[in-house]
DNA sequence: AAAACGCCTTGACTAAAGTCAAGACGTTTG
DNA sequence: CAAACGTCTTGACTTTAGTCAAGGCGTTTT
């Protein structure tokens, strides 16, 4: 892999002279983790944050119960803890990998030492920061203001594409970790999906959800 | 009003020297708000960020069916909207005095300036940064893991102070406040509230709530 | 002081989501 | 290939939280 190549094409580094790149190459390295293998536990101190170059993760955390509750999953592009690079502490949450994953890994403390050289990079993490804030103000507002079919509905319409004539959404995770991803569990999904499929609003095809009626679906996503 | 002197207090510019101090007050402003007075309004565009020098704010959206969600509280010593510096685009939620408040007010592209020429502060803001996403990850996994009850329970034990021999929390918000707070609405936090006085774990004297067994407290925060 | 108001509480009811149990279906494993 | 397993779905039931309505109480307004 070309690493100064391959993190050129995070927003983070987009920016970057190929200079830089060089740089920030010096003190990356790759990590690959097996499906299922975590990169890091709760509570393990965090020295290095991550860019996703192929692959996915998911971040989750354990109730005491025991039960897993996926917080977000990242794909490729995707930066990992970087929440955690500035932060003397532990990583929040488990990190592991959904599939084959490939990843980069930054030292923060090389990083730091980077940001002081160069401070316009700081904007732009500040930038991506901002965004991801932003990110979790609407989670917590969807958390708090809809029911699930609503966040459900949200959901397939964020992950829209188009298929020819006809408006589709890829569910690329299973139903489980969708509905830990909503907040719910494994049969509030399906019939939640089922009110909706009954309701003449969508429709299933394999691994996909074929939109039927998108002003309505729109309607309940509010 | 002293403006490096008050600034000088927040977590941000703690470390400034007098010499970043006086610069940054050249461009910092104050701001009044009588109480229930707004700060600024959902989708505006974001020019500046506040520091909080006394009174409170809270941080809301507003639902399709016109109710309040307080985000959160921002007290003396907080930062408001610092997530918004960093984009080009608006604030993502009402902001509205709880009190009456002082602020002061920091233009975004100043700021940036200011970034440019001093990095350490970068490395500062970040660290904010860092924390208050740590922040939205507790809050989300709390409203996906947790009930009221617990909810409620944490939001106690986080506020804990000492009085003489006694565990005490002062509730600074109104009890409408709250619930919205924790997701929920007046009625189910006073039923709430009234079945942990019920099962001994708490007691209410005036705007106090009086910690009466502190480890089943705990267990039901979890 | 009476009326109006907002905040808080309570009760009866409803709606939403979770639990538990069972079974269908497809994939992996011995 | 059959057993074991995990995922998904469905049904019956329970729990949790929200809705609606009413009333208490203290503060502000007239």
């Amino acid at each position: 892999m070309n690493i100064p190549e391959t993190l050129n094409k995070s927003f983070l580094f987009g920016s970057f002279s190929s200079d830089q790149l060089r740089q920030l190459a010096e003190f990356t390295t790759v990590k690959k983790l097996k499906k299922d293998e975590r990169l890091f536990d709760e509570g393990e101190k965090a020295s290095a944050f991550y860019f996703v170059a192929s692959g996915s993760v998911k971040i989750y955390r354990i109730s005491s119960e025991g039960q897993e509750h996926t917080i977000e999953i990242q794909r490729d592009g995707d930066l990992v803890a970087e929440a955690a690079i500035f932060d003397k502490e532990t990583y929040p949450a488990f990190c592991q990998a959904m599939d084959e994953t490939v990843l980069l890994r930054i030292p923060k403390h090389d990083f730091i030492q980077m940001i002081e050289r160069h401070p316009r990079i700081a904007i732009e993490i500040m930038h991506g920061y901002s965004k991801r804030l932003r990110w979790f103000v609407r989670l917590v507002e969807d958390l708090t203001m809809h029911n699930i079919k609503s966040r459900l509905a949200r959901y397939i319409l964020n992950n829209l594409s188009r298929d020819s004539e006809r408006h589709i959404s890829k569910l690329s995770i299973s139903k489980k970790e969708l509905a830990s991803l909503l907040g719910t569990i494994p049969e509030t999904l399906s019939r939640t999906l089922k009110s909706l499929k009954k309701d003449g609003l969508i429709g299933e095809e394999g691994d996909y959800i074929v939109i039927q009626n998108l002003r309505r679906l729109r309607e309940v996503a509010e």
